[in-house]
DNA sequence: ACTTAAAATG
């Protein structure tokens, strides 16, 4: 019998070993207050230890939250105490939107009966538990409570900001640090980014350049979401920022992790530069789900829709389980290219050989599949039967055919629903006034001039990348 | 020895 040091440092390596570790420990009679010890060299090990060890290993081993619960009940009923290690682990595991706040809270409630919540970490833990459950204002209030925040209680405040859509307070409070690190920087960054500022995110980036001091290291996190941001904004000079980004990487033999890779991908992807995203793609070490998903999307948007199902072949012979964002590249890709049986195969599939339930996205390519290739009955009847309410992308996806194929009929129905769904959008009035312009309604279309003005809803400036490609620059 | 904060594909 090993010494139980080693065999949990050997759990900590094989989390997959929990089971046969977990059922040792228990018929060994250790894991009681006070230990039975029949293992005489296991004398003077600590129970609590082994405990921590093992709730560690449930999350490692991304079992469900209750999991980890389980042996924290059954610590507490054998009379075992948790310290300031046990907790901030429990927390991680009800961090999750899909296990209910009450569960999260009653642990909070025992961390504070046991008095241990003067602790950085557990506090640390607590406050980002709050935030992921979307329970703001608890977080507010652990993270004021504490006496003296540490910097990574500082940081999980912001990244709950962040988080909730407040960037306005993210920033005062961002300002209001008396430390910053790299990892506040990239928080608030992939805030702005991941609230539609990419602007603002890059300008920060920036700032955080152009600080003194310090010698600057970004870490991948923020070259990822400097990325994201670069990708989203339709600005040549955010391409310039990407290819910086992706220059730096090289300059500095830095391997393409799955997160590079993919973020990379995209940002070329995004700004037209499909052949920068095949040599990504090809110098990517270790391609992960999303990898691929990024480059099918890449193939699928930049004309290469065939090349896009193709790929899908290729990552199911790599041995990758698709997911819900690989079929909805997918279903894209056949809607490009007009193969409605062939997409319609897939959307059966999806559910059937790869249990996967259709979200509001899928349904919205199913339509975009049958109304392209011209069955806008079909796409009609498909949206009846659909088991969710068809909301506005999807509605969309029906008015952007029947401009297509000149359906006035269904158009003018369409459009209507998409503008009180959506009155502000001003691309839901163009459609339908083009739909009426063109089959000879001009009085109808004039009305929907009328009502723009009306509600002061401006077109915005059209702008054409036809010529010389988007930005004028030579295709790669 | 066990504990905290940031990141990618729709």
């Amino acid at each position: 019998m090993p010494c139980l040091e080693l065999l949990l440092q050997y759990l900590h390596n094989h989390p997959c070993k929990l089971p046969q570790i977990h059922a040792l420990l228990i018929t060994s009679g250790f894991l009681q207050s006070p230990p039975r010890r029949l293992i005489p060299m296991w004398q003077g090990s600590s129970p609590t230890f082994s405990y921590n060890c093992l709730i560690r290993a449930c999350l490692r081993r991304r079992d469900p939250p209750d999991a980890s619960l389980r042996i924290f009940a059954q610590m507490l009923a054998h009379g075992v105490r948790p310290n300031r290690h046990t907790f901030p682990s429990l927390f991680k595991a009800v961090a999750t939107t899909d296990s209910s706040p009450s569960t999260g809270r009653s642990v909070h409630s025992q961390a504070l009966r046991r008095g241990i919540i003067l602790d950085d970490f557990t506090n640390c833990s607590i406050v980002d538990f709050y935030s992921r459950v979307g329970d703001l204002s608890s977080a507010r209030k652990t993270f004021d409570e504490m006496i003296q925040p540490d910097l990574a209680s500082g940081n999980s405040m912001l990244h709950a900001l962040c988080l909730h859509g407040d960037l306005a307070s993210a920033l005062v409070f961002f300002e209001s640090m008396v430390d910053r690190d790299v990892i506040s920087w990239t928080s608030l960054i992939s805030g702005y980014a991941r609230n539609g500022r990419f602007d603002e995110a890059i300008g920060l980036f920036r700032r955080w350049i152009m600080q003194k001091g310090l010698p600057l290291r970004p870490n991948e996190a923020m070259l990822v979401s400097v990325l994201s941001a670069c990708a989203n904004l339709d600005d040549f000079r955010a391409l310039f920022y990407g290819l910086e980004i992706h220059g730096y990487i090289v300059r500095n033999e830095a391997p393409l992790t799955a997160f590079l890779g993919t973020a990379l991908v995209d940002m070329y992807s995004k700004h037209g530069y499909l052949g920068y995203c095949t040599n990504v793609f090809e110098a990517t070490v270790e391609k992960e789900v999303c990898t691929w998903n990024a480059m099918m999307s890449a193939l699928a948007g930049n004309g290469k829709a065939a090349e896009a199902l193709h790929l899908f072949d290729q990552m199911r012979v790599a041995g990758l389980q698709p997911n819900h964002i690989t079929f909805v590249a997918l279903l894209t890709a056949c809607a490009r290219q007009k193969l409605v049986d062939l997409g319609l195969k897939w959307f059966k599939l999806m559910t059937s050989e790869f249990g996967l339930v259709p979200l509001m996205e899928h349904y919205g390519c199913v339509v975009d599949l049958l109304a392209k290739a011209g069955f806008i009955k079909e796409a009609i009847q498909f949206i009846r039967r659909m088991p969710l309410q068809a909301d506005a992308s999807v509605l969309g996806a029906l008015l952007g055919a029947c401009k297509v194929h000149e359906n006035a009929q269904v158009g003018d129905d369409v459009g209507k629903q998409l503008i009180s769904l959506q009155p502000w959008h001003s691309g839901r009035y163009m459609i339908l006034r083009n739909i009426y312009a063109a089959s000879g309604r001009w009085d109808d279309a004039a009305g929907i001039k009328n009502a723009m003005e009306k509600l002061s809803i401006k077109k915005p400036t059209g702008h054409s990348w036809v010529v010389y490609g988007k930005y004028g620059l030579r295709q790669h």
